[in-house]
DNA sequence: TTGAAAGCGCTAACAA
DNA sequence: TTGTTAGCGCTTTCAA
């Protein structure tokens, strides 16, 4: 423990080479001779200044560790060199891995620029949170996690004007979104059950206020049609929140012979799984199983689920990259679209 | 849509009220014929002023959703108005519940006190990203969301001086902690099994690096001393990371005739009830199980599992409120404990 | 190429 | 009770 807390002599040297905290852009002008403006010149690199000014102070900020007060720049500036992550809020929601995942993406590009990311909880039925840190101006743009239809954040981000992105899809014009093709994912991941033979595929489906669950019932929809097979009503149950509404419609599918469970995302799946199993149903001799999305809440399941996969972190920081651009007025994509794994397991062999 | 977006009449009505971003204290100021430091006086409640005064103030601000610039207010006070939320990176504990959980405590509380939460991810190995928050000065405090024995973290945040509470335990003097009292939970919960009769319990443990798996430890062996029983070797195994690594202490556990094996936590105990589960090992007939922590990794289990509980959210919560009063120079107690539950279920019958 | 000075929006010591 | 003034630490215009 010594190693790290008590060697005094490291300490020291730290003391001496951090310096005070309120080591300004004043002090290194003074101890250069040189005016605070031919400092400020030299780190932002805007204006001219010979090169061997510029040398002298960058060694000087180097040897001292000096940083800029953020507060201060950031007044002068008219920035705050922070980016807002509003993320769902809703306990069910919290538990998924993928808005961390997000998150890791995000932090690791902001930091990469020199920002940083303040956290707002987001809701479905208020946007209190998110106004707050929006009136307090404490951020210089948005990052929305998730998209609902007639979504509240997003009027209310459009209102205020601030830059903001969303990840997943938005009906609305000039909304900049970075997303995972659902749509075409979802379409492929049924055409390949389909050509396996399967007819009656049912589908589980959450909460359709959400885009993405739109969007994910639209590729299965759209598979099913250009091999003309008609849907048949009964093997399709959206808006399933609860783990109970979730077993009636396993039930249900079960009563109709269904060939093979589709769920929408990897909480349905979990539930769909263990209730399967429950009942002593064998995937996939007597029903198939695959998923739209795949997480670790699928790793501990006996029979390998066939599932599609997608990169959180990488969706994270490709909204953070677009929002960065955004804020320093560079040209972006209005749409961006990233890729997807189709993986074939043993769940619909 | 149109209720939300395209009301125009709301819209301009926003416009007018929450005016210009750019809306100062001077123009405050002007439009009252008063000076600047009476308005300042109004908002922050210093120094004396007449109740009239006040009121007129404090009306137009409310008319016009004057909120005072962040940076401006920080420049001057040197604060910052946020707290840096420093949670694991590494990739296995980012997918636990756990962190999210006090994240929402922790925003709640901080949102309150209009503090904003900042965040940067912590590892094992490095400080670099700890370390660039804390050099740039964008927080007042922060809260480091868990602790190791000999935590490097811990050490920079002590050098750079700035307040911070963890969540979890430590050895060294003077870090405010905030914790459940994983040493009495697991204490309790391992005497109530002794109780029933048990004597061959096996214990799966996780990293020891983490003090929090140490408290488990410890609370497991004084149960077990203080009834005079002698812990078999053969039926301790820590220090496991990987699935493999559980499931063959599993193994080893049933080997050595164990009655009941204790997970240390719900990821171990999942992966424990899956590994039974394949073997065709019958909880709680064949063998009982317990964990030690409890979360929705272990819902989807048949059997429900006996656990200890604990609130994360109020984790989060307490120690934000803690970190507050560290920072505006309030006493603070150096070490809080919180409750726990003790759930006693169906694998331990 | 460099510097003086004003300004970003707020607080607080001091004076009135 | 209120106002004047001088900062907080940085950027930027304008002048040298």
């Amino acid at each position: 423990m010594d190693k790290f807390i008590n060697n005094t002599g490291k300490e020291d040297k730290n003391i001496e080479i951090s310096r005070d905290s309120s080591y300004t852009i004043a002090d290194i002008a003074r101890e250069l001779g040189v005016s605070k403006t031919t400092v400020s010149r030299a780190i932002s690199g805007k204006g001219r200044i010979s090169e061997k000014t510029r040398d002298r102070v960058l060694n000087l900020i180097e040897e001292n560790n000096y940083r800029p007060n953020p507060m201060a720049k950031g007044l002068a500036n008219q920035r705050t060199y922070n980016i807002c992550w509003a993320m769902p809020g809703d306990s069910t929601i919290t538990e998924l891995p993928f808005f961390q995942r997000c998150l890791l993406g995000i932090v690791e590009r902001a930091a990469s620029n020199d920002y940083d990311i303040l956290i707002s909880m987001t809701y479905e039925e208020n946007t209190i949170q998110l106004s707050r840190i929006l009136d307090n101006r404490k951020v210089d743009g948005v990052i929305l996690g998730r998209t609902l239809t007639r979504d509240r954040n997003i009027a209310l981000l459009k209102e205020k004007g601030i830059p903001f992105v969303v990840i997943g899809t938005s009906d609305e014009e000039d909304v900049v979104q970075v997303d995972n093709d659902h749509v075409k994912a979802c379409r492929e991941l049924t055409d390949i059950l389909i050509l396996k033979g399967i007819r009656r595929i049912a589908l589980i489906g959450g909460n359709m206020n959400h885009t993405v669950n739109r969007s994910r019932y639209e590729g299965f929809e759209e598979a099913l049609h250009s091999r003309n097979i008609n849907p048949d009503p009964n093997l399709v149950y959206l808006n399933n929140e609860k783990n109970e509404e979730i077993e009636r419609a396993v039930d249900n599918a079960l009563m109709h012979n269904t060939e093979c469970i589709m769920c929408m995302d990897d909480r349905i799946c979990a539930t769909t799984v263990h209730k399967l199993k429950g009942d002593g149903v064998i995937i996939p001799e007597e029903v198939k199983v695959a998923s739209f999305y795949n997480s670790s809440l699928l790793n501990d399941v006996k029979t390998p689920i066939t599932t599609l996969q997608y990169d959180p972190k990488e969706l994270g920081n490709s909204a953070c990259e677009t929002l960065l651009k955004l804020i320093n007025g560079e040209e972006t994509e209005l749409k961006r679209m990233l890729g997807y794994e189709v993986l074939l397991k043993g769940s619909t062999q």
